[in-house]
DNA sequence: AAATAATATTAAACTAGATTAACATTTATT
DNA sequence: AATAAATGTTAATCTAGTTTAATATTATTT
């Protein structure tokens, strides 16, 4: 990993906490820089999540299959962003979704025991982790409030209105997932949508 | 408060990490006790959540009004749950929820300024609330997992058999509303249900 | 440049769940 | 006990979004 990749994700745990520079030596020293190509996956659903990670560039979506088959995608990640099966990670049990690279993906990767170690070595990685998943939980419930008090055409705006470099990124039948509605119907919308204008 | 209160309070503080004696007894002179009727709110949509909660008896409901006019409820909490509007409490930005009591409840609050203190003389109590938001966190995914992948019949199925103590004691139609579907249309499901016996 | 695979569009028929409105039952208040 | 208020039920009509299936477009591979 090359020392402005480094610099990329300890720039982002400092907007969350002040490390000094043995610290940020001592924190370099225990992560892990992996590249993965489209396609690949960095979890899959059932298996133990072992690896929190940080997007250097790149878009993963974290997706799960649901008994009759269908995938649903629950969130995208891209570069600077925090991309990890939270849920599995922090109690260590199979994970629910499958995080899979949409485009060649560079990860820095902090692994379960190296963090509780870690934990030990800088407190105050145990406040950063609070803080970044309050922000989760906040977008999370969010999400919940959005699907139930807006309509699909409603949901789809907020979307592009939210994450517009997202939306340009990936197919149209992922966004579609995301918002939980068929692709057809999407594609219906987005036609209502030029008509309007 | 009475000390049975205050030791059902350290009990669940206890079972995510390990307080000493001392810290017992710091950590009781910060929190407050206060009784609240049924009907009374705890937070309102649009003031900011100064006081994060622990249920020691009775009811809440979580749940925002869209601009439709329309209530939307995201949670409940019951004894020996944790009841704040997280979201709220943690950016200290005005509440996109209320937080109503639906029985005369009694809460154990911690303040928001007082936390950040006893985060300095108490750090494990970081540590306590990184895993109860982690908590919140997997529930939340959960719920939109849920909302995805299961129709009307089947999350009410869910609910009933994940919360049996909650359905018993909420109306049917705030349990409608936490499902998102409309009351007339769970009567029938719970029909549906009678019949297919 | 052709062929193939992946993605997107369109339209008709269908369904889960909403809405409306009238009525029934239970709980609380005087 | 009577009245009012809150909660629950039933049935008809309606609609947002799904499903199916055929076709069109765009990107990728040979």
């Amino acid at each position: 990993m090359d020392d402005k990749k480094a610099q990329a994700f300890i720039k982002y745990i400092n907007k969350y906490v002040s490390l000094t520079l043995a610290e940020e030596t001592l924190l370099l020293t225990k992560v892990s820089y992996r590249k993965y190509l489209k396609g690949q996956y960095v979890v899959q659903q059932g298996d133990v999540c072992k690896n929190s990670g940080f997007v250097i560039s790149g878009c993963t979506r974290t997706f799960f299959v649901n008994d009759e088959g269908e995938e649903h995608i629950v969130m995208f990640s891209i570069e600077n962003w925090w991309a990890s099966e939270i849920g599995s990670f922090v109690t260590q049990l199979p994970s629910d979704y499958n995080v899979q690279c949409i485009e060649n993906t560079e990860l820095i990767q902090l692994s379960y025991t190296e963090q509780e170690e870690l934990f030990k070595a800088i407190p105050k990685l145990e406040r950063f982790f609070r803080l970044i998943l309050e922000k989760a939980f906040v977008a999370s419930q969010k999400r919940i409030v959005k699907s139930f008090s807006l309509n699909a055409k409603e949901q789809y705006l907020q979307f592009k209105n939210q994450y517009p470099e997202v939306e340009l990124r990936i197919p149209q039948y992922m966004v579609a997932s995301y918002l939980g509605i068929s692709k057809e119907f999407l594609s219906k919308i987005k036609n209502q949508l030029i008509i309007e204008e």
